[in-house]
DNA sequence: GTTAGCATGTAAGGAGTTACATGATTTT
DNA sequence: AAAATCATGTAACTCCTTACATGCTAAC
């Protein structure tokens, strides 16, 4: 009966954890955190933050400051600030799947580097396997429609997984980079960039 | 009550069209369809096959050919095969949904020019207010976390749609070569494949 | 003959959407 | 004063997954 929607949780708390919001701009946020094509709706998002309150993750405090309206201001509490690390630092299968795994990106900032090299190669290999079997798919005639169009679609979606696979690769690098600083030259200073 | 997946339907009935199939097998060829990361589940599939066959869009026949088990064998109707042609050759937005887009273009063989180019512009024009979106959200630090990883996250997002764009627009160039060769030198010959 | 894989189904429930219902505040 | 937008919520419904239950056939 609660709700147990890890990512959309996650999502909550992380941008809880920078500053309180109130249920309409926590919708517009989270909707743009991802590249989501989709908006969240009220429908889930309200029962979300109820489940939350309930569960003593975030407080609702009517709002203090400024000349404003009705609205529920929701910030952390202390057990949701520790629910959030928990989440933050967990480099398991959950944090690999299609779900999840944007959502853990975009709050690398509150885990350590190696955490963040143990999400990245899990989801690496996770699109790796699933290259393994498109690519196994694609020649055979048998059991797969021989159509051109079909074909072309397969192509197109192999070549994006591969260039996720590259993009992930380059960012397993730079996190290595600074979670192993020892064989670093001297006086390398820390890279602030994850895209130089 | 009934199911009315549109994209498993279409899936279903475009898979039965080239050959009759039982339902293990048609689960094992959806799934392959686009490049679906998640295999189609039985609790899904069975239930759609049995609500298509109650609408009279296919028909469960035990096999009569070959030393077979116990399988039931489905295949298309004179009102499937309809419903199927109506399908494929709309090309209104409920084609350019993520949702339905994949399987769309999977069957493009049983559409004509002018619709593949129709869905493939309005797949593109909503991919494109998609980048409008997001391009105008990244700028602002305000309502939008300004974190080197989320930024990544977004600009990653940002370029894979790019890209799908860019993909989209040659896929259109060369479906409207074939459905106007009115401007096209005489002697050509039809193109047979989608990507030269 | 027993294990492994083929094949078909059902029941319960999770996660999210749409549509609805309501009201306050700001803008025109 | 009307319209637009901000803001919060609920109810019903859809789609899909997981887990379960069942039995046939082939291989060892």
């Amino acid at each position: 009966m609660g709700t147990r929607g890890t990512a959309l949780e996650m999502a909550v708390l992380g941008l809880l954890h920078d500053t309180p919001l109130h249920g309409y701009e926590l919708r517009k946020q989270v909707t743009g955190l991802l590249g989501w094509g989709r908006v969240l709706s009220y429908g889930t998002l309200y029962p979300c933050l109820k489940s939350l309150v309930r569960r003593g993750l975030i407080a609702a405090g009517s709002c203090t400051a400024e000349t404003r309206r009705t609205r529920i201001t929701y910030s952390l509490t202390t057990d949701g600030r520790a629910r959030f690390a928990a989440l933050a630092t967990d480099a398991g299968p959950m944090a690999w799947d299609d779900d999840n795994f944007g959502v853990h990106f975009a709050f690398f900032a509150h885990s350590d580097a190696r955490t963040r090299v143990r999400v990245l190669e899990g989801r690496r290999s996770r699109l790796e396997e699933r290259l393994d079997q498109a690519r196994t798919a694609l020649p055979r005639t048998r059991g797969g429609r021989d159509d051109p169009y079909t074909r072309e679609l397969q192509r197109h979606g192999i070549e994006s997984v591969e260039r996720e696979v590259t993009w992930l690769t380059e960012l397993i690098e730079t996190e290595r980079a600074r979670s192993t600083p020892l064989e670093a030259p001297a006086g390398t200073p820390t890279p602030k960039e994850t895209t130089p």
